[in-house]
DNA sequence: CTCCAAAGGTATGTCTGCGAGCCATTGGCC
DNA sequence: GGCCAATGGCTCGCAGACATACCTTTGGAG
């Protein structure tokens, strides 16, 4: 066999330091971590925190702004600015692996769904999941994708596993440019937020089997969409 | 909140080209991979299939060399060679997040024996796992912790997905230098061996709920150890 | 015995990315 | 009204990493 050799010996480096810098401050757009009309952290902040040269940074976010994705304003309370409509993803990408994308988002995201729910979670961090639930359920089809990602996100927090919440960060990246290629219906919406309010509900009773169950129940349905859509 | 932003904002690069290219080939090494006597992928390969240059693969080699891990041979024939005795590593590190890492490993690990024993595995991959059970079984103190992360990342394999597999050997990598600031005993090691045979029977009947409970009740093992050793 | 393919060993010029410092702009505070 | 702190905008020299080319060693094939 050896061909775990495969996994080990992939690459060490995703891409150069801009590309990677510039892929951090779309997963933080699109996944609605920073909403439109928000403020990035300031240039030399995230130098610092992204491990990487502020002139990277400015390179990456020169970019952005020339994608529309932000603008910057300069002098004291300026800063670089989340726009109001953020450009679709390029489509076309190259869909890489399907089952591969799945695969490891229902390892983490059920696996995530079930440790925040075996955790003694404290006031705020219930608000917390509260809060992204309701945003979630009252959202319109044009924010949805943001507003999912960030209920799940928040759930992926909750196990207080920063590893975790990173891994989860990445892989729906992955799927949400797959799920860019194919429409956002209504139904599924109302849908969706029913299994979220399910889901929500198993982590905070405190009932890990159901949270797993649910959280299961909800990537199935858009899985088996993406598998039927994407051959 | 918004301290989802921690694990968006989390540094762009873990290290220079240069130590991450030796934290890979240690894996290689550390995880068994690549066994004690057997010979690392040349250069060139390993300069192209790591994504980084020649000039840089050597200095990670010469490293690795220095700390006793390899020797190098030249000729047609040659290469690096991994050693019978590799250096134990190095103790005190720090303990980052013992929860952090803890909570990764369950969520990826139970996740990829249940991903694995949904699927329908040919003929060479349920060779290849009855194989690492039989060397796992049948391995010495000395050489277990290899022998068993080759077991697991081979159910990693099984479930089709790349990506995943890259995921459980870096946790592995994480959780395994935790362990080994522990000991390893007789007793330990029967035990682990009866419950990986539960979880590939499991995999291989094709039984997702019991090869879940089975890796559940086997991590569990050492992480309830590694808590109660390092409080 | 000779040849030569494949491996490690070496050298050099280029370019990316970094660090550090300084400038320009802005809006609240005193 | 003036100050000034915090932000984006800009420049320059250095260190790391890269691509490429060439040299040296080795053992099997012919």
């Amino acid at each position: 066999m050896e061909h775990a050799e495969e996994a080990l010996f992939r690459p060490v480096r995703a891409g150069n330091a801009f590309e990677e810098t510039v892929e951090r401050l779309m997963q933080a757009i699109r996944l609605g971590v920073v909403a439109p009309g928000e403020r990035l952290p300031s240039e030399r902040e995230l130098a610092t925190r992204l491990g990487v040269s502020r002139v990277t940074v400015r390179e990456a976010i020169r970019s952005l702004q020339e994608n529309n994705y932000v603008e910057s304003r300069r002098g004291r309370y300026g800063g670089t600015f989340v726009n109001d409509e953020i450009p679709k993803s390029a489509p076309g990408k190259e869909f890489g692996d399907i089952h591969d994308a799945l695969t490891l988002r229902k390892v983490l995201e059920t696996g995530a769904a079930e440790a925040a729910a075996g955790r003694s979670l404290g006031p705020a961090e219930r608000r917390g999941l509260r809060a992204r639930l309701e945003e979630a359920s009252t959202a319109s089809l044009g924010e949805y994708r943001r507003k999912d990602s960030r209920l799940h996100l928040a759930i992926a927090e909750a196990t207080g596993s920063a590893s975790l919440t990173a891994a989860v960060a990445d892989s729906r990246m992955r799927v949400n440019e797959l799920l860019d290629t194919i429409p956002l219906l209504e139904p599924n919406l109302v849908h969706s937020n029913a299994q979220h309010e399910r889901i929500i509900a198993s982590i905070l009773d405190g009932d890990p089997a159901g949270a797993r169950l649910a959280m299961a129940e909800h990537l199935d349905g858009t899985a088996s969409l993406l598998r039927g859509f994407l051959v």
